[in-house]
Order: structure tokens, then sequence, then C-alpha cells
RNA sequence: GCUGGUGUGGCGGAAUGGCAGACGCACAGGACUUAAAAUCCUGAGUUCGCAAGGACGUGUGGGUUCGACUCCCACCACCAGCACCA
């Protein structure tokens, strides 16, 4: 068989047939399957594409043969900046290299031979997607969860933009790898901390794998304690936060982050000059210098006091660069004998170190150390647990005023905007008499200009777009000027799953409610572990905002979450052109996608990934044309024999048992498995080509079901084949074929048979004989008998089809 | 440091607490062939043994069990994410 023959001729017959159109009438039995789209850069499909969507494409594939209606959509994340940093290389303008990057991507993806709906194609810098883009700014606007903030944010110098949290990758820019700077900006943001808790809880009820789910509840770091409020003699507030409320006793410092702007007014005149100079040197720190665990803790005396409202202690305030102004208040009270970094502190400047425990255990304990004052929780407190005493403080300080219990996040607001050009703009108008305003819905898409001046200079390019930034206002008419800057990828992403089931048949509305209530959630999405604390948290966050809103039934876009393992260069490093020497293309035009594909399924396991080796692919091919020639022997067969002894009762158990578990196989999308259960098959037929008189029945029936099952990984060869035999076009609308149950029932099984749980020897045994049938068997076996001379029988095991255990004595 | 994961032949990798190493690669032998390739068949964890057979075997050490790759405890190694988060 030439198998790149085929390969275009099926590619070609497919697409004028629509073979996998989507049944969008019927929704009963539909299954969204979802690919994380990509980026189109211009280079020719790599073998990580052909692992991501070849692979997924089998298991849709496996779903359509179990009669699901399939919705497999295809798209492409189109704005963003490796175009415009192309752009900026070549000047060639980033609209007009991304079009052209999607038709070439378009066409390949097309050759792999997939069964994507791209009738349901999604354009994310097209303005009819961008417009609900801009429609979902608007609704987070009026709601209040889009706002502007003067806020420290991550500005990556080589891009020329800031980035978002979830972008920084060790103090460094994703994209460009340059170092972040830190900068106060007014900036725009989406308030996902308002779901923070939502977002935790929602894990819960999703089929996510336990790292990811896991990855998400580190990122969001959620943390309960409670504040407390400390006041300098001349009445200043400082107030903490702490998840120990219980060592209150302890506090013999309180630190204060050099950022913090109560800072400034805690510096007596006597401690001027140290501390300014500190504060100075911090500044100049790098982030990984300042947050890296190892770095050693200095701090400065600010010169002031507060008083402990619980011990009404008078307790220095130092300023120190270990505590982070961002998070929770920016002050932290410090404990040295409970916490490893007061310790450090309190050592290196002489402070006390207080040891906070309850009179009962101080004393029951014959308590070890010497370095720390043991301080025993007085009066009220004492002879509580921790968690009781955290309590009860914290009501204590509530009542005075002085405290309230508070949760804390790591979760900070997602930054969206980019000061680049090739974005999404942010729909958004300021006018000198009534302020911001977000532009009306009707007025949608405010269109991104083909300018040509996109250099990034730290301010949106946008901005030097005269047509584009003077407008007028909505509600008074007046002159006024457009948002410059344009919106993180990121928020484009963010929704495109809800939108693709009517991509190009609704320009009404972002979705018809009802319409995508029974589309989604997407039944299983696929793509890499590397967006778990980006994009997926993004989308959750999104849903549930228009949970909100009233336009969803659900808030969880994507029931279940399949993670492909990366593929890697043969050396074991990142896939790279170095070390990658042929492409896919190559592998594709010497052994056809089939090969390709049936080998990435078999070679590796999908949920891990590993090394790239293509030892294996020409046994792919090996492997088709073994099948095909015993294919199309027994399809050419002629007389039957009626025979139905042993022989045949084998190969029907192969069969059967081989549509059982290739089926459980797929659906974990553990594909190295069922092509190995497809391959025992084979191998049985080819046992069962060396009887004489064969069941010609049985044979034929095999062969169908063996094409069937081999459809999803290798389409267009089982099509070929599914024809060769005289079958009726196309193997890709059969039914998944159903195992019989009764065929895989044995008559008889080999046992092993142990005596004080060592095997001795094994034994045929009727698989309808009770256990103690079994036994009488087992004990008159003569190797059985000889080791039992002597012996007395204790207990006897008897696990049917498995095990006979006999322990004795 | 915290969180999650992984650890099985020369290699990729199988195994609802029940015969470890399915399937495949590489390897060896046989058949076919003048020969090779291709194909078909067979063998194979390691080790001792001519063999029958024995011993040892799923990172290490314990435990539970008639029985542990699988469950529990401790540890080691590697990978990934977070990391001075109070």
């Amino acid at each position: 068989m030439d198998f790149i023959e085929i390969e275009k001729k099926w590619n070609e017959k497919w697409e004028k047939d629509n073979l996998y159109k989507f049944n969008n009438k019927n929704l009963e039995k539909k299954y969204y399957l979802l690919e994380m789209f990509s980026y189109p850069s211009g280079a020719s499909l790599h073998l990580g594409h052909w692992w991501n969507f070849g692979l997924s494409d089998s298991f849709g594939r496996f779903k359509r043969l179990q009669g699901y209606n399939v919705f497999q959509p295809m798209g492409f994340d189109a704005f963003g900046l490796p175009a415009e940093n192309y752009a900026l290389r070549t000047g060639i303008h980033p609209e007009d290299s991304t079009r052209h990057n999607i038709q070439i991507m378009e066409k390949q993806l097309k050759e792999l031979g997939a069964t994507f709906n791209w009738e349901y194609e999604l354009v994310t810098c097209n303005p009819d997607y961008y417009k609900w883009t801009q429609w979902l700014f608007v609704q987070l606007f009026k709601k209040g969860l889009a706002y502007q903030k003067e806020a420290p944010v991550n500005f990556c110098p080589t891009c020329n933009t800031i980035i978002a949290n979830e972008q920084v990758v060790n103090g460094h820019c994703e994209r460009c790898d340059s170092e972040i700077v830190h900068k106060n900006m007014r900036q725009w943001f989406f308030k996902i901390t308002a779901y923070a808790d939502e977002l935790l809880s929602g894990l819960d009820k999703i089929d996510w794998p336990e790292k990811t789910k896991a990855l998400q509840r580190n990122w969001i770091g959620k943390s309960v304690g409670a504040e407390v409020d400390f006041y300098t003699e001349n009445g200043l507030k400082l107030t903490v936060f702490t998840s120990r409320a219980d060592t209150l006793f302890g506090v013999s410092f309180l630190v204060i982050a050099p950022e913090n702007p109560l800072t400034e007014k805690l510096i007596t005149k006597e401690n001027e000059t140290a501390v300014k100079e500190y504060i100075s040197q911090a500044a100049k720190k790098d982030e990984i210098e300042r947050t890296s665990s190892t770095s050693p803790k200095t701090g400065v005396f600010t010169g002031s006091y507060v008083i402990n409202p619980l011990t009404n202690e008078k307790v220095p305030v130092f300023v120190a660069d270990y505590v982070i102004s961002t998070y929770a208040t920016g002050i932290v009270m410090g404990v040295g004998a409970h916490d490893e970094r007061d310790f450090d502190f309190a050592k290196k400047y002489g402070l006390e170190i207080k040891r906070v425990i309850n009179s009962k255990d101080a004393k029951e304990r014959d308590l070890p150390f010497t370095e720390y004052g043991i301080l025993c929780n007085s009066g009220e407190f004492d002879g509580l647990e921790s968690l009781e005493a955290k309590t009860k403080i914290v009501e204590k300080l509530e009542k005075m005023g002085k405290g309230r219990f508070k949760t804390n996040y790591r979760l900070r607001d997602w930054s969206v905007a980019r000061q680049r050009y090739w974005g999404c703009p942010i729909p958004i108008i300021y006018c000198p008499k009534c302020g911001t305003v977000p532009v009306p819905e009707k007025d949608l898409p405010v269109k991104l200009p083909h300018i040509c001046d996109y250099k990034p200079e730290g301010e949106g390019p946008l901005g030097k777009c005269e047509e584009f930034m003077n407008t007028t206002c909505p509600v008074c008419g007046g002159k006024a000027r457009r948002e410059a800057d344009t919106m993180d990828t990121f928020v484009d992403s963010s929704f495109y799953m809800l939108r693709y089931p009517e991509s190009l048949h609704n320009d009404k509305e972002i979705f018809s409610r009802d319409y995508v209530n029974k589309m989604l959630p997407v039944d299983c999405y696929v793509g890499g572990v590397e967006h778990a604390t980006g994009h997926l948290l993004y989308s959750r966050f999104i849903s549930k905002f228009l949970r909100d809103l009233g336009v969803l039934d659900f808030d969880e876009p994507f029931q279940r979450l399949i993670h492909q393992g990366m593929i890697l260069g043969s050396d074991g490093r990142k896939m790279s052109k170095r070390n990658g020497s042929k492409t896919a293309d190559d592998y594709v035009k010497e052994f056809g996608s089939d090969a390709l594909r049936l080998h990435m399924m078999f070679s590796l396991k999908y949920i891990e990934g590993g090394p790239w080796s293509d030892d294996g692919i020409k046994h792919m091919k090996a492997f088709m044309e073994r099948v095909e020639r015993i294919c199309l022997k027994w399809s050419k067969l002629e007389e039957n024999s009626n025979n139905y002894s042993q022989v045949e009762k084998d190969l029907d158990y192969s069969l059967n048992k081989s549509i059982k578990d290739i089926a459980e196989n797929m659906e974990e999308f553990s594909f190295n498995v069922a092509v190995a259960r497809l391959m025992e098959l084979v191998n049985a037929m080819y046992k069962y080509d060396l009887v004489e008189n064969k069941n010609v029945e049985l044979c034929k029936k095999v062969v169908k079901d063996l094409i069937i099952l081999m459809s999803p990984a290798t389409p267009h060869f089982a099509e070929e084949l599914w024809e060769q035999i005289g079958e009726q076009y196309s193997v890709h609308n059969q039914k998944y074929p159903a195992c019989d149950e009764s065929k895989i029932v044995l008559d008889e099984i080999e046992i092993a048979i142990q005596i004080n749980s060592k095997i001795v020897t094994r034994l045929n045994i009727a698989t309808d004989l009770s256990n103690e049938e079994i036994l009488e068997v087992v004990k008159k076996d003569a190797k059985v008998a000889e080791c039992l001379i002597d012996k007395t029988i204790v207990k006897e095991i008897v696990v049917p089809k498995r095990i006979v255990n006999l322990i004795v004595k």
C-alpha cells in the first residue's frame, strides 16, 4: 500500500464530503473535545503539534465510533508579542504575517487528517471575535471588576510592556527572558481575587489531574489568620497579619517593608540617616536577591515603638526588606521562638526570644532549650491548645477593636493592559467631563487600526495614531480620547471555548444562553500543564463571572482536563531546531502520517511524554503491512468450515478482549497500551492463520472489527483497507464493535498452585468449579500430593481464576 | 523549605493486593532464499547449572497480609511548580 498516496486521496475525499460535520441540532450525545488552540507561528508543524493534535484527534475519533456527536473545533490565538517582535525585526506588519501563518498552519493541520470542525474556526485577531473580548471587558468594568489603580507592576524592558504575575518566571519575562523591573504605574486590572475562594473550592468538583489542582491551590495561596493593630505612642496604627495569633505573647519586635508608605512616618530624627540609607540600598537590590529565602535577613531600627495590644509591652519597629510590601499589610510581627526568620533576625539584632507555651505543657515536658525565654500563656488563655488560643485571642482583640479574623491570598489581581500594538484595544474612552467611560456595546468592536508605527516605547503605540485616539464621549458627546493600551492575549483565550459553538453563526450576542449551556462545559480539554496557573485559572475566573452575570448555568468550563507530557529532543532536553534533525514533515513524507501517529501513540506514554526517538517508525509501517496482508488474505477466503473448537474460541477471545481493553485504554489516554492490544489481536490472527479449515465467518468478522479498531490510530490506512475488503465507505462512520462478554469467559484457565505462598505448579482448571471442587482437583494432582506428604494443611486459600494457596505445617 | 509527581530488564513500557516484565525495540536461533533484504516461526529478567532444577529480583529499610510493583511508616534519588507569604 502506498501510504503517501492514500493519505492524499482520503484527505481530499473527507474534506469534500465534510465527513466529520458536527450536528448542532442534536445535542443529546454531544461530546465537546477541545485541544488548546495554538499560536500561529510561521514554522512548519513540529513533532509537538503532531503529538498534541494528532493523538487527541485519535481520542476524538474513538468517541465518534462510540456514537458521540463530537465537536472538535480549531482556531488560533492570533494576537500577541511574537508576531509583533517578528514584525519589528523584519518590517512585515503583524497582521500580514499572522494571516499568512494562519493559512500555512491551517493547510498543515488539515494534512494531519484530523477531524476538526473547521467551519467553527475562530481567530482572536478578527474583529468579529475581539468584539466579544471587548464586550467582556465592558461587562467586567460595569461590575467594578475591571478597574484602574496605581500599583507596582512587572515591567519587561525588552518587550517594553507590563506583564502579569503569571508571565514572570523567576523574575524574568517568560517571552524574552529579560529581567523584570518593578514600576509603579496606573494600570488596568481584573479583579480575579474576588473569586479566590471559589476558584479554590471549585477544584473539588472537576476531573483534573491532582498536580494541576495543587498548582492552582498553591498559586491562590490561601492563608487563614488574623489582623492585629499595634499603635505607636503618638497614635499611628500599624496592622500586622499573622496566622499565629496564639504567639502574640511572644512578640518582641515589628518589621515593616521599606516600600510601605507608613515607614516614612516611623523614622525618628536620630535614626534618619541609617534608615534612609538602608531603604535606598534595598531599592537597588533585584527581585531575586530580595525574595530568595537564603538571603540574609537584615534590617534597621526606625526609632519608633508600638504597644502590644494584649500585653501592653513596648515593642521596637524595624524596617527590613525580607518583608514583602504587596502581601497582606506589609508589616509583620516578630516572634523569635516561633519563626525561623524571626529567630535569625532577633539573634542578629539582640532582640528578646520568647517561647509561648501553656504552663501545663511546659511542666510536663522538661523543656530542653536554654536559649529561648519561656513565656506561658497568661491567665485566661493558659492551658489552651494553639488553635483554641488563636480563636480566643482574636475574639478578645475584636472586642477591644484591635484585631479581627482575616484571610489572605497570595493571588494578585490580573494585570491586563499591555503597552503594545498587536492586541485587542481596551474599549474605554477618557472624557474630560465624564471621566472614564466604557464604549457602548452597540459601538463594538473598537477596531484595531492598521498602523505602521507600532514600535513599543513604554506607552501604548496606539497613542501615536490620532485618528484612533480622537473620539467623542458616548455620554456627553464632547471631545474625548481613547485608551491606548491593548489587552493581554490571555483575555482573548479566557472565553474562546464558550464562543466556539457558534463562532460564525451568531454575531448578535457572545453566545445564545440556551445553546451554550447545552454545549458546555467542555467534556475533555487537552493541553500542556504550563497553562496551569495562567490560562486555566483565567478561564475559570471568567466563567464564574459570566455565571454571576446570569448567562451561564455552569461555572467550571473544563469538566475533564488531560495534560500531554512534553515530547523532548533525543537528548532528553527541550526540543529545539538543533537537536531535532528531522521535522515531522520529513517523517510524513517517508512513512506517512499514520505511521508517525501510531509510533507516537505506542512508543511513549501520552500523559508523561519523554525523549523522542524515531527508532520505531519503520516498524509501525511494517505492522500496518502485516495487518494489511492478513486482512486482505482473510477477506478473500471462501470455504467456510463452520468449525468452532478451541482455536476458534481462542481467536474469538482475543477479539472480544481487545474490543474491551482498547476502549478502556483509549478512554484513559493510554494509547500505548491500546496499540499493544491491537498488536496482540493481530498476533492471534496470525496464529489462527496456521489452522487449516478456517471458520471464515469468524475471520471476516475479526477483519472488519480490527479495521474499525485501528481507525482512530491510523485513519487513512483503515479507510483504504476498508475499501479494499469491499466494505462501504466510510470506516469512520462505523460503530465501535460490541464486546461479547460470553466470549471472554474461558472454560478453563491456568491457575498457579502455591504451597506456603510459593508456586509449586500450575494447573488448568475449569472455570465453573466451586472452590471446594477446585481444592479437590488440586489435592489430587501428583506434584501437589508429593509436597503434602507428612504435612498438615492449616489454611486453604482459593482465589477463583487466579490462585490456590495451601498453608501447611 | 513547602506542594505534587516519578523510580520495574540493554531500551520504550505492561500489571482491579494474586503466576512481575504484557506489547514492542534491540538481541539470538530456525524456516524461506544461490545470497541478502523482507516475511513467518521460536527463545530470552539476572545468576548458578549440560540439564532437571535452585537462588536473587519492581530505588533503600521496615510494617500489614497466606500473598505487596500495588496498602502503611521512614528514608534516598530524580523531575516539576511555588518559594523570606508572616
